[in-house]
DNA sequence: TTGAAAGCGCTAACAT
DNA sequence: ATGTTAGCGCTTTCAA
């Protein structure tokens, strides 16, 4: 039975020598793994660090290593997981390690996080979500390290970010369904504090408003870009949305759940209902129907981030950049041309 | 123009105080975020850390933050994304921050990573990989935090470990396909540094013998648990494998990969070939074919792990542990019965 | 709010 | 292979 000691006061490198009959240097030895030690007294002072529940931290030499954090909102979102791909083959190549954070979306997670990484030291920070909170803007003002955005914007702040053109995106997706004859046209939109999912909203708006069809409050869905909201959006469309011929998705997983619930009520993609989305993961064409959807290319993002913060680390006065790439439309089979009719 | 003397020697907490013209004390004040500073006085000392490059670093006191390496394979696995899903909410609830590295299954990366465990002062390791090299064995029995396993054993080490009982599920599918008359069977199976998929393969070839089969060694086909290895053995199967009528699949990624490839030879599943296989991700159930599929659940995995390891942390004297889970077998519609022909 | 100085925990140089 | 000791970089206390 140990005694409660190494409760009340931090256990330190001294105590351990003192327990061990040893001097702190070898302790110090024992514990960088520099140095001669003989295989016994090692043994020794492992027996007491467990012992005493030792904590190999306190004012030590931290290592070398250079760092990043790479938060991420949603781990198991295939298309966030192809950023975190690219940006770490990037940090592989220039000996940097990268520790992944999965903040599930949660606000005060993220801002624990960032703070965390100045705490712990890390190098630099990539964010592929960003939650605007007060708290979450003072730290990143405060913050000491280089910070890059991927596929999201602060306005308010003056950071290094890549992104897609999701207004543009939007408007794509929206005038190729108006194109190809649809006039009532529903969105599926994503997270109200997300600025990606916002802009795709709004290119989805503006271009009804542009082409003169008129848009029901009724037809936008909030979602919030996982299978679920696809699943409930299909009760949604099958009960309320009558007449309805087109669905813009805020993204393919909730567009992929979305037919394959749909077609237990009967509904056929692109027969009864034609269905765009965004992003093209796996999800777009593992599914019965190939899923017309608008590109953008996650692992290149992810690679140009990473180029960006190698560049910071290297040059601190680097300029802010911020990348800016244009959507690309790919056409599979779950939009109908409804012009001949 | 910065000069270059920040190259040459570390840049200390000492220097910035020169620059400055302040104490070191202040410095302190303001990379520690404690003690009042003037804002002035703050964006100074900001101001000098940038230009001179300065790293918050070296024999510093570090956070007390109670830290866990995650290691995982391959993180685009949904398999291994549940095991760290479950794990992470044990995590949070206990308010330790768990950091996720992708070794992308390289053995050196691995080692890499233990090591740097270390040097970062880690206070746990979660495995969902291991590589049994020499240089990590020797690692991972040096190593002073402690190291629990997931879906992996390690025979020359006594760890914690959770697993399933992967020997009797790869006999559990074989056995199921016999009893559906299947007399000529094939196996993709994982690497062979996996002890997972080694013991899923011999699962596989015992209960061949058992009844009497005999097993040719070209039905056996090397794989990597990802898309590529389907892809590949499916040219495999069409071309080299007349005759067989069913094949045991080492996980459900490379069993979707197959199925939708083998159609483009014209073969349908389960009509002209039965599919069986490993892990129960949407990969079973969003292709065109629902998938006969060997189940553990990945998610309570990663919970057990989590909570073994909070448990070692509090208590540094808990026994090593092995928690082995029994798999279960989830009937979808990839396997023909041809007993009653 | 700031500085001087003492102190902390660890490491490294040197001696044996 | 181990202990002694000086020293490092940072934090904290105390005084102003």
């Amino acid at each position: 039975m140990v005694c409660e000691e190494d409760k009340i006061m931090k256990v330190t490198i001294n105590d351990i020598a003192k327990a061990s009959g040893l001097s702190t240097a070898t302790v110090s030895r024992v514990l960088s793994g520099k140095g001669n030690v003989k295989k016994e007294t090692s043994e020794l002072v492992v027996k007491y660090v467990k012992e005493l529940n030792y904590k190999y931290k306190s004012t030590q030499k931290a290592s070398d290593d250079t760092k990043i954090m790479m938060i991420v909102g949603d781990i198991k979102n295939p298309f966030y997981l192809s950023i975190i791909q690219g940006a770490s083959n990037v940090f592989n190549k220039n000996g940097y390690k990268m520790a992944i954070f999965n903040s599930n979306e949660d606000a005060s997670t993220e801002e624990e996080y960032v703070s965390f990484a100045h705490r712990d030291r890390f190098d630099g920070i990539i964010m592929i979500t960003v939650t605007e909170t007060v708290t979450l803007i003072k730290l990143l003002k405060e913050n000491l390290c280089p910070v890059v955005l991927v596929n999201r914007f602060v306005r308010s702040l003056d950071l290094d970010a890549v992104c897609i053109d999701n207004f543009r995106g939007g408007y794509m997706a929206t005038h190729y369904l108006i194109q190809k004859g649809h006039v009532r046209i529903a969105h599926l939109c994503g997270p109200e504090n997300s600025t990606a999912s916002q802009d795709r909203k709004r290119g989805f708006e503006v271009a009804l408003k542009d082409f003169g069809l008129t848009l029901e409050q009724k037809a936008i869905f909030q979602g919030d870009l996982k299978n679920e909201s696809g699943l409930a959006f299909a009760d949604y469309f099958v009960n309320k949305l009558n007449g309805y011929t087109a669905v813009f998705f805020a993204n393919d997983i909730m567009a992929a759940s979305f037919v394959s619930k749909v077609s237990e009520y009967g509904l056929e993609v692109p027969k009864n209902v034609s269905v765009i989305c965004f992003d093209d993961t796996p999800a777009t064409t593992i599914g019965k129907v190939g899923l017309t959807t608008v590109y953008q290319d996650p692992e290149t993002m992810g690679q140009v981030a990473a180029g960006i913060m190698v560049e910071n680390l290297s040059n601190k006065n680097a300029v802010k950049r911020k990348v800016i790439y244009p959507p690309e439309l790919i056409e599979r089979e779950s939009v109908a041309d409804i012009t001949k009719k």
